[in-house]
DNA sequence: CTCCAGGGAGCCT
DNA sequence: AGGCTCCATGGA
């Protein structure tokens, strides 16, 4: 086993990983790093060519530990929490654009370490075209199902932890099984997105629109579930997901941004705050549920 | 008991 | 284009 620890600034574990933005991550409280410290973190198992084992945790505000089967995990981490970003620039850049009563300011202040993580692709579509109607602790079960039943396993002290199965292994399930594991009319959508992700061309490269286009071609995938997986998935920090909550956000604070078509409210949103739109909206979401 | 959840598909006009 | 209705399921 590996261990590192990583300096940070600015940052939440926490917040960052339990703000409903990824679902790959399982939260236990008990002992940390073959210490007698008793304390709070995270697991998580990325598979490229073999599972790859993560636990991480933050005992203290500027730094983060490491547990991994890998070596030399920790860009990789930074990478998949969100970290190699100026969080400085960002926060000024969205306090400076809005012109409200300070509603941005709280709103960061509220959640000062969060940031946005980035997921792998296919795990981040799967996961949001579960989140549909959904709460979202339901979601983490459903993504645990998944994992459980068609991820890969690692042994890590005697016990099992599972990465998230490939769009080969998944469609190779059955809606059934998947009906089983709750994911209830969700269910075909997830099988037949499996089975056309590797023949549908996924190059996301281009601009926004094009991009989300090619993201609503799977079965499931709407303006707000694409949005979320440029956003989550594939770093666009600019594209602004509009769901039940940023809706109420937007109409409670912002007003003159509010209309009854959630896709306007998402382009007037990213037309406002640019190039960190997908932050405001990160800090909103938080703010109105807290 | 009813209502609703990080929406989207399928149908109607 | 815009406006319905239905979709599973568990927790409040």
């Amino acid at each position: 086993m590996n261990y590192g620890t990583i300096p940070v600034e600015d940052f939440s574990l926490s917040d960052t990983i339990e703000s409903g933005q990824t679902f790959l991550w399982n939260r236990t409280d008990g002992q940390m790093f073959n210490s007698e410290t008793q304390g709070t973190y995270w697991t998580c198992v990325t598979y490229e060519n073999a599972p790859c084992y993560i636990k991480v945790s933050q005992n203290k505000d500027t730094e983060l530990q490491w547990e991994s089967n890998c070596e030399n995990i920790g860009e990789k981490l930074k990478r998949m929490l969100g970290l190699n970003i100026n969080i400085g620039s960002v926060k000024s850049s969205l306090i400076d654009l809005d012109d409200t009563t300070g509603v941005m300011e709280e709103a960061i202040d509220n959640a000062d370490g969060l940031r946005i993580v980035n997921d792998p692709l296919f795990p981040c579509l799967i996961s949001f075209i579960c989140s549909t109607q959904m709460r979202i602790t339901r979601i983490h079960k459903m993504v645990n199902n998944i994992k459980k039943n068609y991820g890969n396993p690692i042994n890590i002290n005697e016990c099992k932890h599972y990465t998230f199965p490939d769009s080969r292994k998944l469609s190779n399930a059955t809606e059934n099984e998947l009906r089983d594991m709750k994911l209830g009319y969700r269910a075909p959508y997830v099988l037949e997105t499996s089975e056309n992700f590797d023949s549908i061309d996924l190059d996301l490269s281009g601009d926004v629109e094009s991009a989300r286009t090619r993201l609503k071609q799977f079965k499931g995938v709407g303006t707000k579930v694409a949005d979320c997986v440029l956003l989550y998935g594939t770093n666009r920090t600019d594209v602004v997901p509009v769901d039940t909550w940023i809706e109420s956000a937007v109409e409670k604070y912002y007003p003159d941004l509010y209309v009854n078509d959630n896709e306007k409210i998402a382009r007037n949103l990213e037309d406002k705050f640019g190039e960190y739109s997908g932050f405001a909206q990160a800090y909103l979401f938080q703010y109105v549920r807290d």
